[in-house]
DNA sequence: CCGAAAGTAGCACAGTTGTGCTATAAAAGT
DNA sequence: ACTTTTATAGCACAACTGTGCTACTTTCGG
């Protein structure tokens, strides 16, 4: 056996060395040899864990993915009030702190280059497809009475909006006025389905 | 004089062709030689109308921000209905036909790469603001008696949020989804000022 | 002690990039 | 006819790209 290092362990690291290279210089910049750099390894060694780099890219996509499937189901805890675990769910869906900021953008770079490249492009529309499930499920669970097609649709534009909003204009789409977005969209929801019920609408 | 050639013509023809590379191939393979291939002409050639690739880049965004801004001011006949009006607005923004879808595509290109690069950025928080206040004069014609800040940032992300999953998933985000996404948000926006008059809130 | 396996580094090659530069072609004024 | 101005084309250079390939180093099994 050779020099013992965590395979999986490097390819983290490297995913890392990606991330900082995309945020700061854009992912057409996210070249093997500049990824090497920033991850302190050279091309060639690169090259042990990831073999091509479309590999790279599409590795990277994906931990995002997993990332925030993995903050989504840490929340799950189905038996809490609808109101607070839909608020908690869309709060760990948006850049509320640095690192989530940074997937943000990431993400964000991944989705342009989706619309042209196939492999990404699967990728982005599998998390935009489930993203849009969850949503429909939020908005369910809130206003059942509402045209809850409709609604998902809506909820779902307002999230990655906000999140777009975020990556551009970080000074003024701040967590607390995106907190109040979305709270007042949960607020709207419960409203609708409070009046729906009341006169017997559906 | 030379040659009959109006400038701002070859320009418009060159901007076009950097269009249809984006859609087709991606923003990082906009090169001087690509774009100068998909137009009919030389590199060199290119280069007498933009001597350098980043402001070739430049003028494409601005002048999509300018069509933007050009459909928005031929709607804006300022004494119609303000929901009829906002509604008409707003349709304008999205991508409702092949044209507007391509110009959307090309504009989330840019968007990820305004990210990265400080001139493209300033033009982008630029046509940001201007949205970002032209939905708070919408909400404010709409349901003065709201939090308008707060809604404005609403109707921002919203529409925003439409446009991107438009670019990546048209097949689901089509334009009557779309609109009907806008139209029940503007029923909301009017329902909040009714009752937030009826009951003199502010 | 030694070889096998695995990590690491680096070279090589062909292709693309932005841009500086020069040469040719064409149209207008003299 | 001749010059001037502009358009167009193309070459050249240095830098960068992905990837194939070869060497070296380190560690463990025998």
């Amino acid at each position: 056996m050779p020099k013992v290092v965590d395979p999986a362990r490097r390819r983290n690291e490297v995913v890392a060395a990606v991330w900082r290279v995309i945020r700061r210089d854009g992912l057409d910049r996210a070249s093997v040899r500049n990824v090497a750099r920033e991850a302190g390894l050279s091309a060639g060694s690169l090259r042990h864990y990831f073999a091509t780099q479309p590999e790279l890219l599409a590795f990277t996509l994906r931990t995002i993915i997993e990332r925030v499937e993995e903050r989504i189901a840490a929340v799950s805890a189905p038996t809490a009030d609808p109101r607070d675990r839909a608020a908690r769910i869309l709060d760990e869906l948006l850049p509320m702190d640095a690192e989530r900021a940074a997937e943000n953008n990431v993400w964000l770079a991944f989705t342009a280059r989706a619309l042209v490249d196939p492999d990404l492009r699967a990728l982005c529309e599998e998390a935009h497809t489930a993203l849009r499930a969850g949503c429909l499920a939020l908005v369910t669970s809130l206003a059942p009475e509402s045209d809850t097609e409709l609604e998902a649709d809506r909820l779902h534009a307002l999230v990655d909006g906000l999140a777009v909003h975020a990556a551009l204009h970080p000074q003024t789409t701040t967590p607390p006025r995106m907190r109040a977005a979305i709270s007042a969209h949960l607020d709207e929801l419960h409203d609708l389905h409070d009046h729906r019920a009341a006169t017997g609408g559906g």
